[in-house]
DNA sequence: TATATTAATGAAAACCGTTATCATTTAGGA
DNA sequence: TCCTAAATGATAACGGTTTTCATTAATATA
């Protein structure tokens, strides 16, 4: 069982949430807990269906759809992320202040893993931004965020 | 009614399907037909519901299990194009010789639309490709493909 | 601290895009 | 024209997600 307040790796960093949502008028709920810890402790791209395993070994009496419904709240609040890898399934990560460093995507197309990507190198970065600029100007619409996957083969898959 | 051969918009371009398929021992039916006449006479990214509603003018007793089966095959061999927008529709495009130049999509959060992005600049080019090896080389994993997006709010959706 | 108010929950059913099953039809080579 | 495997269409199943609704519980307030 988890009192409220604790948290072992997650200490610190990625704490800001409760202060998020009651400050929106958000309540602090059992299961809104459980989700939080199992993400902060997480380091994977994980389905709404993985997080409510993990979650009911904490709150064996949470509910899947309290999952999805957390999960909504929490990444429209961009507290997580939201991560499409191509199947149809919705995956989630944290997005505390230094892991919300922007990343890109490697996927397998075969396994489906999901490697992340993050080393930008100055002209990715500028570039990025000109490109941004670019469609801001000419189809006159604010951009607000981008996506970038890669896909490819893994080397588990590909031996 | 269409008979088979006849393409007003699509002449010449995208007709080679049929040889594609032909070639590998697939064969070219009615049901398969209309779906690449409505594909090769739109300009827009189509759910196979979609599709399916427009077939249905062409060839009314289609089924709808068909026109996924007709998307997925030809989506294997290259000759249209999955489209992923972030609803958990599956959308398709053709891609014929110049239509499959490489673009990306700009989506709009509010209502899904989808523009198509297509000018790269020359160091655009080069940077995917610059990235794409780096890639290659860090993860040792062959990377077969890359998908951008731009997320934002239309114009109309804006106001 | 007790209470009232209203957000949040959990169970169940509904939903929606897609896929599997299977008997029937048909394209295209012999 | 006939044969045979490929393709089809109807139906049921599937998996992820959302809705519904009666019940519970977090927090503002007295």
């Amino acid at each position: 069982m988890i009192r409220k307040g604790e948290n072992q790796r997650g200490r610190g960093r990625g704490m800001g949430w409760r202060r998020m949502m009651t400050g929106r008028g958000f309540r602090i709920t059992a299961p809104r807990e459980a989700v939080m810890h199992v993400l902060m402790n997480s380091n994977t791209h994980m389905s709404a269906k993985e997080i409510y395993a993990e979650v009911l070994r904490i709150e064996p009496s949470a509910g899947l759809t309290t999952i999805y419904r957390t999960l909504e709240t929490m990444a429209d609040m961009n507290i997580i992320s939201r991560v499409e890898i191509g199947d149809k399934t919705t995956r989630y990560e944290m997005r505390s202040e230094e892991d919300s460093k922007h990343h890109h995507h490697i996927i397998c197309t075969n396994c489906r893993k999901v490697i992340d990507y993050s080393e930008f190198s100055d002209d990715e970065m500028e570039l990025f931004s000109r490109m941004t600029a670019n469609i801001e100007k000419k189809y006159n619409i604010k951009i607000t965020s981008h996506n970038v996957q890669f896909f490819g083969i893994c080397l588990e898959c590909e031996k």
